[in-house]
DNA sequence: TGCCGCAATCTGTGATCACAGTTAGCTTCC
DNA sequence: GGAAGCTAACTGTGATCACAGATTGCGGCA
């Protein structure tokens, strides 16, 4: 069950594309996953050498990363995980209530039997791992990650998906760091009930109600973070 | 007038930032005015030639675009400008409904009196291109994309613009062709009607009548294009 | 005349090298 | 002992070369 958690599984094993790809999803992966923390440096050689590849590889995948936002690079500095102003926050969590909402909204009218059921599968897997007295926050956030993607994925929208990724991207870093050093947050149940409430609505068809939960699901943690995180500014 | 119309300006020419930065922007900033048809091969090395420059700056530029679905590297084979199935049109489509239609509802409550006279001065531009008999259709494309973006920018979010400059980046081709076959949907007014729609409802603060007015221009453009051009299937 | 096949050319990918600007640590001087 | 300045190591950027697979067009054969 665990290899199906993308946080658990590492894109330079698996032989298929090119090998910038590779280190692509291997760094997008890592980002997402919170392994990374925001102001973190890394530079292209380090990174090629601990890979065992060239720097042209991980230039290009680098290269795309930064261009979506989810890693900055300026001339002749070491490239570094973004740090993000709490006004940036703000912004890019109306964004994700607006397009995951809608995500959630369309899920309501696309979901199939399957898809429903992995959405089951994976809220049952999340609400499991929250319980537990003493989580693995690695894994409770790699199963906060499958749950909403399962949802989105229901959606049955590539561009939308797509979207959503870049966004997670960005704000994986955050999220994780806030979880790492504040995880009670886990154990108060918000996220687990929002994501309760989302898979009665997509199973019922209430699309309102699913760009709700999901919504204060979004809101509630991004909220938690701007009162307790430390966010430039 | 016409410098600040991107179709008309070289990002090659201004000498910020790193090679690979402008020759992004060259291609981006030609992508998104439509020089480029659906279908298109390009190549690195014609491309870094006609350019003057090695291909590197090219290779990461092209890098980042395929990353944004802008364009379609496959290992080994020329770089193309990505043909589109109805299917994904469509599904692009509902997507820019929603998110463009989003910041015009935002741009309601955000708007300054710059902002605003900025959407008044494109919207008249537009309108007026858009009545000459022998409309120039490269320049009423650039000036209907200045409309958008006004508003877009007005709207305050450089989340949300981000990803709307990725979406425009995927449709600028098609839209483009499409008016090139079909210059008589111009003259038609729908877009004029719907930007006027959309300036009086921002002038106003009716954020649902601006979502309405961004809505009904896409999808009105959308619904002439699936059902006129030949897209994929 | 038409089709098959080979070869020259063109494709992106990856590695390596050179370079200039940045950073950080050590030495030296006060 | 502490701070300033210099140097050595490290940064991304860009160019060039080598390579293997894809494409294309020409020539020969039927």
């Amino acid at each position: 069950m665990l290899e199906r958690i993308p946080a658990y599984t590492d894109a330079m094993l698996d032989e298929t594309g090119t090998l910038s790809d590779r280190v692509y999803r291997h760094l997008a992966d890592r980002l997402i996953a919170g392994r990374f923390a925001p102001g973190d440096k890394l530079s292209l050689r380090a990174v090629s050498e601990a890979l065992g590849l060239s720097i042209m590889p991980v230039r290009e995948a680098v290269s795309r990363l930064a261009a979506e936002g989810a890693l900055e690079v300026a001339p002749k500095k070491a490239v570094t995980v973004p740090l993000m102003r709490a006004a940036q926050f703000r912004d890019i969590t109306q964004v994700r209530v607006e397009i995951e909402g809608f995500a959630a909204a369309l899920a309501c009218k696309t979901a199939t039997p399957e898809s429903l059921a992995e959405i089951e599968a994976r809220e049952r897997e999340f609400r499991e791992l929250s319980e537990q007295p003493q989580a693995d926050l690695a894994q409770a956030v790699a199963a906060n990650q499958a749950f909403h993607f399962a949802v989105y994925r229901a959606a049955g929208s590539a561009e939308l998906l797509a979207i959503i990724e870049r966004l997670w991207l960005r704000v994986g870093p955050i999220i994780n760091l806030d979880l790492r050093e504040n995880p009670e947050r886990l154990r108060l149940g918000g996220a687990v009930q929002a994501h309760r409430a989302c898979l009665l609505a997509i199973r019922e068809g209430r699309a309102e109600a699913a760009r709700e939960a999901i919504a204060s699901d979004i809101g509630g943690a991004s909220a938690f973070i701007l009162s307790r995180q430390r966010l430039l500014d």
